[in-house]
DNA sequence: GATGGTAATGCAACTGAGTTGCATTACCGC
DNA sequence: GCGGTAATGCAACTCAGTTGCATTACCATC
């Protein structure tokens, strides 16, 4: 018998069936603390069909294993929701860095309040921060080289 | 001779050659507070080439004249800017309709201030609030009645 | 362990936003 | 009016995301 996997775990406590596919999108997911986008998980899954995966994301985000942001290029990303009871959509900022393009969560942040003009009915918020991330910061600092990136997303 | 129109005066202040379709263009996005899709400007100027939109969308905002929202949808939204001194790209938040899609700024509020871990070098913010419109809100609270919104999406 | 129904997968073709190249046309200074 | 530069139109392209349909794997049930 095969160990279930963490991955198969979870999936079935979602009520997912725990496909090979499945797990592997998921165990790529927590693999990083960066958000993926649908061409990273292409990447590094190469023997799944693109269109599996965008149907596995779907899957996993109506069971809110995981949650999706759009950086400022307007590309969606994903990252696995750790905590399996809350982490909503939207209950954290984001950062997405203009050098390296890494779209981080910034988990121990609260989203800031913000009081709206009467007649507005909220049902959720996001705050993106852009800039430049501590790794990128220090490599241009440190390095006075500025050879920036070579990984080509 | 002609007039000079306030768009054509606008658009040689910000150094631009005020050509009719840019004139239009600014003036279709002058003429509403609503945020407006490319969509909606190819239908609004229905004899321009939608290229040529693209084009001109891009020249304004070089030139400060208006500013870039993506819905949650992923689409971009364009704002006429009317203060010429300053209205940079997001020193406010934005508010973006479930209901009627409409994707407005919240001009009289401030972006709320958010600290971040160190090593992060903030080059911009955006606050995007989701949720129901003012209008539309109305719309059902009223309901009952029959007009509802005709103006689909 | 074989069997069947449902859900998941692969493939191809499609949509819609946004871009690029190139030939044509309008604008502005002279 | 004339010429050079910038703007326009058109076609073709990229890239994310979706849809339809035939095939395959999963799970339960016998
Ligand atoms: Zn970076
Ligand atoms: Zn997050
Ligand atoms: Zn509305
Ligand atoms: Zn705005």
């Amino acid at each position: 018998m095969d160990a279930p996997t963490a991955a198969a775990k979870r999936l079935k406590e979602a009520g997912l069936r725990p496909t090979r596919f499945r797990e592997r999108t998921l165990e790529a997911l927590w693999a990083t603390d960066a958000a993926l986008s649908h061409k990273d998980l292409v990447s590094r899954l190469p023997d799944l069909d693109r269109v599996t995966i965008f149907r596995c994301i779907k899957q996993l985000r109506k069971s809110s294993l995981l949650h999706k942001v759009r950086g400022t290029d307007g590309v969606s990303r994903f990252v696995a929701n750790r905590t399996s009871g809350s982490s909503c959509p939207g209950n954290h900022p984001h950062f997405f860095c203009l050098s390296c393009g890494a779209l981080t969560c910034l988990e121990g942040l609260r989203l800031p309040h913000l009081e709206l003009p009467t007649g507005f009915e909220v049902r959720g918020k996001q705050f993106l921060v852009e800039g430049i991330c501590p790794g990128c910061a220090q490599g241009r600092a440190t390095a006075a080289g500025p050879d920036e990136k070579e990984t080509s997303s």
